[in-house]
DNA sequence: CGAATAGTGTCTCTCAGACACTATTAT
DNA sequence: ATAATAGTGTCTGAGAGACACTATTCG
């Protein structure tokens, strides 16, 4: 396979090739803020999980592997945000950096310095724009509908869904709107919260989960 | 430069690097319709222009290259769709496509086969779905303003620039409604239209182009 | 009871869409 | 005048947002 010519005699691997790495956003919500975890690379600088693609490896494949070391994630589905190319970007050589994000819960995230997004600046290479790219994805997502990435367990109350959706983006409507934004796109499970103060709240169900690709 | 060694103490061209080729839709107006450049490849089949990435070179000059030949174009600023990364999307080997499009004026296109887009299916490895979110973004794109990429010339009328969104989008609204969502983004030149039947039309403006990055 | 939280009725404003009317040209 | 196209007044309905009211629990 590898010997396989093209139409124009060359074989793939005479053309010259890049060095590929992925660079993820790790996005989480932890005490109300929306954060990202970082790396503290020499030199007091700050970077994105990333790694350089392993041969016959997809990009989500490496992603994932990326970021087991770091804390222990499964299951994930990494969106890919964008290539970054600049020739001058890397000063070890050529190198492509294909950037993701991808969402978990902050528990999940052990032993990784976990920063709010606004704090998140001056990064190493060209990470704080996709910091940028990841965030306003995120929020363009929560946006359409209830906790996509399923932040919450299987049951939540309204009231969950709002704080959490409010985290992400402090512009999320107040609690009537957002009730009638979103119950059309909830289940009822028919139980009630139990142990709070006050009238006690309906349960909710999301009624799907989003798949990955985009 | 290329012996600089990592934190780990490897060269970067000590990791196996795949090829990365860039494939782009190129779309145009043309006739009403929204149309896609198409390649006629050995066997019948058809495929989007598209080339491997030179020693460093640019994903947007890679394309740029690409479609030179295909046609005198220039000035593309080509937009980023998503990399396609099946470990087995080329038979020739371990190849990575950087989808791209770009918007010409169908006068451009000169000596390439060129289909509508509803047509273009059945294309070579993963190239509908290309052709798909190309569709997919250029009509969010012209849903958000006037002629963003400006297919039109320096100036035109409102029935011109609704011909031109209509042919992009059949869900164009209709003219009055049309009209009120657009004025306000146009910049009006104080000219009218002349040698038509019936009242002459004013003549507008774009008031900015968008730029390429997104 | 009061405090606290959940849930809803309803008003307003904006905006998209539809329809029909007026305006201005050529023939 | 008639045809043809440009441009606008206005009604409707849907939906977002704001406000205030009712509902249900705990202590």
């Amino acid at each position: 396979m590898t010997d396989y010519k093209d139409s124009s005699g060359k074989r793939l691997t005479d053309y010259p090739r890049p060095s590929v790495a992925v660079d993820t956003a790790v996005l989480t919500v932890s005490d109300g803020q929306l954060c990202v975890a970082l790396i503290e690379t020499g030199g007091g600088r700050h970077r994105l999980p990333g790694t350089f693609l392993h041969e016959a490896e997809t990009l989500a494949d490496a992603v994932r592997r990326s970021l087991k070391d770091k804390a222990g994630i499964r299951g994930l589905a990494p969106t890919q945000l964008h290539v970054f190319d600049a020739l001058d970007r890397d000063d070890r050589g050529w190198v492509l950096s294909v950037a993701h994000s991808v969402v978990v819960r902050a528990a999940s995230l052990v032993g990784v310095s976990v920063r709010p997004v606004d704090d998140a600046t001056g990064l190493a290479y060209d990470h704080d724009e996709i910091v940028r790219l990841a965030v306003a994805r995120l929020r363009d997502d929560y946006r359409a509908g209830p906790d996509p990435f399923g932040l919450l367990g299987e049951h939540f109350t309204l009231n969950e869904l709002q704080r959490l959706h409010e985290a992400i983006d402090s512009k999320t409507p107040r609690r009537d709107t957002f009730r009638r934004s979103m119950v059309s796109k909830l289940e009822e499970t028919g139980a009630l919260q139990i142990g709070t103060v006050g009238k006690p709240a309906r349960l909710f169900r999301r009624i799907a989960l989003r798949d990955s690709l985009r």
